[in-house]
DNA sequence: CGAATTTGACCTGCGC
DNA sequence: GCGCAGGTCAAATTCG
């Protein structure tokens, strides 16, 4: 994933990578279908890459290094890795405290680190509910970089020629407007969580409301495993993340309509003010409509 | 005034 | 062994 210490990664994720990070490909003639035959091969060569980012994260620690000072303890007797989930989750513009993705547990916060590739400075949690919850819980922001590694924005910035640029897209929203959370969720809560009255499903294809407070508006979730399942929508009975107790699914990403509408937002808002793209999308719609007029009419 | 948050210092693991 | 970066601690500060 990155260049601290994730020296285990499988062999195919940097195979996988290499079309999102590879030089751009040769700007030869291609008509329309052409273009959309090899954006869907792409596309397809992404999922599998952010299949390969998923399973790479998600893999633990524990197994990436083998601490020789710890290698004398026999395996069997070792505890039980805790157990980690990685939610994504667009904050609601109106929370002031855009950092802190709530959900259904009380949080209390022990800490805040900037770290080395992202402006935004890293959260750190613990579980207030029981005094001796051992649960943790990460939050950050995504960078505009990231948003774009780990969806489809290559694909299309590829598309668009724009991937050659040295700099970004010239409209660039403000840093405060990147609402994309990742919170990463450790251990699993020892208590029972809030009774389930205090939830009310009052649409279950969108979000769950709690009264006095939400869950986050839409989320995928990571789980240790390699094994992975989408949802799309919210199932009425999801519970919050790192709800283990309730013997939650493993491998598990769950895509809600709000998350994949803010992804299109910012997908929409990206290409728009991509001059170069809609300069060769009309181009190339031109060219379409000037295929299909027969020119023998007049 | 107590609880929650902030923030700089300190600790620890890892790569070189 | 050293330096760096992430994670945690705890005193100071803020807020209700």
């Amino acid at each position: 994933m990155d260049s601290n210490g994730e020296c285990s990664s499988p062999p195919t994720l940097s195979a996988a990578l290499l079309p999102l990070f590879g030089p751009p490909p040769e700007p030869l003639p291609e008509s329309l279908e052409d273009k959309l035959r090899r954006v869907s091969e792409e596309n397809r060569r992404l999922a599998a890459a952010l299949d390969a980012i998923l399973a790479d994260r998600s893999t633990p620690r524990a197994l990436a290094t083998s601490s020789p000072s710890r290698g004398n303890a026999v395996a069997a007797a070792e505890p039980p890795r805790p157990k980690v989930r990685t939610v994504c989750a667009r904050a609601e513009p109106s929370d002031a405290d855009a950092n802190h993705l709530r959900d259904c547990y009380q949080w209390r916060k022990y800490g805040q680190k900037v770290t080395r590739d992202n402006p935004y400075p890293r959260s750190y949690f613990r579980c207030a509910y029981a005094p001796s919850c051992p649960v943790k819980k990460k939050v950050k922001r995504l960078t505009r970089s990231e948003l774009q590694q780990l969806f489809f924005f290559p694909s299309v910035l590829l598309f668009s020629n724009a991937v050659k640029r040295r700099t970004p897209p010239q409209v660039q929203r403000s840093a405060d407007d990147n609402l994309m959370l990742v919170a990463t969720y450790e251990g699993e809560h020892n208590h029972e969580q809030r009774a389930q009255s205090e939830y009310v499903v009052t649409d279950a294809s969108t979000s769950l409301h709690q009264a006095g407070s939400s869950l986050p508006r839409s989320i995928i979730s990571i789980d240790s495993s390699g094994r992975k399942k989408i949802t799309i929508g919210l199932a009425a009975d999801q519970r919050p993340p790192a709800d283990s107790n309730a013997g939650a699914a493993v491998g598990e990403i769950i895509v809600t309509p709000e998350f994949r509408k803010a992804l299109v937002d910012e997908l929409v808002n990206l290409l728009t003010n991509d001059s170069e793209f809609v300069e060769k999308l009309a181009s190339a719609v031109a060219d379409r409509v000037m295929e299909r007029i027969p020119g023998h009419i007049f």
